[in-house]
DNA sequence: GTTCACTCCTTTCATCATTCAAGTAAATCG
DNA sequence: CGATTTACTTGAATGATGAAAGGAGTGAAC
């Protein structure tokens, strides 16, 4: 991981999709070499894949919410059981610490589907409801 | 927006590396009509960029922070600023609903750097902070 | 029923990118 | 010093892309 890597990495966030040529010659290698220091990056884990940003208001996904988990018991299953069941709106389940168990990030087409969401959920964890206005991406 | 559309979004959201020829086999199209679709997804701003995912443990940056942020002033800006200054720990910044005004999402290399970033932060706000010590991407 | 316009797709071909093999140069190590 | 490794370049073959031309299906107007 030099410097050179690392200028490949920041162009692939900003265009995952630009070939190989073009990314040599900003980092002024030929494609041949900028395509054996991304294989590298790969094979070491770095770049896991390539993947696309995605306008999920346009895709009928308006309803961007964050859920603190409280759980009352030790056993979490139930709860990751109902989250895998209930996948197509989940984004992020992150365990945390501090405030609440998990931090649930989902997204969701209209309130109805949120709300029958949040009245399975209620069966088996406690939550406090956040919903996100704007984003910030950097 | 059909079946088609959202089988390509799909396939390239695993992986947006795949050349038009493959995502073409994948959606029984020929390489030329799947980039036509592909191109039409990005002009409607659907498809908003090509990305890389990466492990930011692999890259020193194993400290990953939710901090919930409450401002007692109505005068957001110089809070804003400070997240400017320090962007490049900065991953979201989500103005919510519900518990707080913002959610915010960084990265540190270390306690130390976190530390500092928290001391400054309190100057401009209150906040209370959560560490991800686990993350289920779906 | 016919015509026109439109959309969506395929085929073909020229151009461009990628990949493989071979070779060079510098650094490392016994 | 010689052998090995690492990182890169070059050149040729293969494969992908993009532009142009054309075909098939649909719907509207007459």
């Amino acid at each position: 991981m030099d410097a050179t890597d690392r200028r490949i990495i920041e162009a692939l966030q900003q265009n995952s999709r630009m070939t190989m040529k073009e990314l040599g010659e900003l980092v002024h290698l030929t494609g041949q070499a900028t395509a054996t220091r991304v294989k590298k990056l790969e094979d070491l884990g770095i770049i896991e894949g390539y993947t696309i940003r995605i306008n999920e208001e346009r895709i009928g996904l308006p309803i961007h919410a964050m859920i603190t988990i409280y759980t009352t018991s030790t056993f979490h299953d139930p709860y990751l059981l109902f989250l895998k069941e209930h996948r197509q709106y989940v984004r992020h389940n992150y365990k945390v610490s501090g405030d609440g168990c998990y931090l649930l990030e989902c997204r969701f087409p209209t309130n109805q589907e949120l709300n029958a969401f949040l009245d399975g959920l209620s069966k088996y964890v406690n939550y406090k409801l956040s919903l996100v206005i704007d984003q910030n991406t950097q």
